[in-house]
DNA sequence: GCCTCTCCATACAGAAGTGTATGGATCGAG
DNA sequence: CTCGATCCATACACTTCTGTATGGAGAGGC
């Protein structure tokens, strides 16, 4: 004898499951099937799929921006701040960002959530870059740079570590802030004349 | 009386639907009907829906590697093979891009062959850029930020212009190079000093 | 103890799609 | 013309999923 559920017990697990299989999965009969429910307890928390959907993607969206938000507060120097974000993101392989791209796809809801969590980030990136002294004309295709980075990394299922971590985030950090790094790590040894 | 079809002209029609619908829209009796013929046609041609949707697969990588080689054919120096595959690239709004990679996430097929696509221009860009002469170390890296960036343009359906992506061409060149661009394009005033 | 509110099961109707079986149409070769 | 090969229509059985209607089961308040 399992416990009753609550909408949020729902929710809950839809998101697990969309990290897990992907949106395909996210349907009243599987989720039901799964949870070991019938799809009747569905029906009454939910009046039907399209509202259960919205209510998935805006509790995604609320975790994502409060993420991002809290995650570096802690932190006070821009430029350690860039650091710790790009670390992260390039690091952490985002399953999530993939499954809510690909869901975007066929639900217009997602792809408006989607759309205003980019331009919040890149908005973010951007502060960011303008803090550490870079021209505002500059900071914000170079924002959108790192940005285009982050997403391709994220879809093709990237996941860096060690020493290719290490190099991949020394070459944004240089993309972002425009200028060489303090000990050029072995970069650009042989190619380019210093001009 | 329309014609009679062809197996290609399925596979054709399948692909042009893949752009302007998505991968959702490829079900035997959707294009069937679309295509003003029954099912019994298309359970001619093909033995199931598998089947069929791997030789649409096939079709495309096929397309979009012969594309790749035969486009940049015609130049010769290597910075102005970068210079143009950058431009085409961030210009021209890749759509099937994204419809492919959408429907990679359900298909293993599509996700076998959207990989090898990913290495093999991966490996074309760090080729040029070793042409130019930048160093194999850093090659391989800045060749995947170009790549992840192309992704993450893509992906989020950016399709730049005029001066945009005059910005972001030469941004990006810089960032495959490691070098300043011979006439400065107004692009690094204020920030950063010269060090 | 009973009543009500909350949560769930079951049964029904129906949409959308797959795959199969079978027969009919059409066309080219000889 | 005829015959085989090629292409298509139709009908059927089956699966998976949605949404609705209705009838409970359980727990708390009073």
């Amino acid at each position: 004898m399992t416990k009753r559920l609550a909408a949020q017990d729902w929710i809950d697990f839809a998101l697990a499951t969309l990290a897990r299989e992907g949106f395909h999965a996210l349907k009243a009969d599987v989720l039901a099937r799964k949870l070991g429910v019938s799809r009747g307890s569905f029906y009454w928390h939910f009046a039907n799929l399209r509202g259960f959907h919205g209510r998935v993607i805006a509790h995604w969206r609320q975790m994502a921006t409060d993420a991002i938000i809290a995650d570096l507060a802690q932190y006070h120097a821009p430029e350690q701040r860039l650091e710790v974000l790009l670390r992260r993101a390039f690091g952490h392989g985002a399953l999530m960002e993939v499954r809510m791209r690909n869901w975007a796809d066929k639900n217009a809801e997602a792809a408006r959530a989607l759309g205003k969590i980019d331009r919040q980030r890149r908005g973010y990136i951007e502060k960011l870059l303008r803090q550490t002294g870079v021209a505002p004309s500059a900071a914000a295709t170079r924002a959108q740079l790192l940005y285009w980075s982050y997403l391709g990394a994220a879809l093709s299922r990237s996941k860096l570590a060690g020493a290719q971590l290490d190099r991949t985030v020394a070459e944004l950090k240089l993309i972002g802030l425009g200028r060489l790094p303090r000990k050029a790590a072995g970069l650009r040894r042989a190619a380019t004349p210093p001009r």
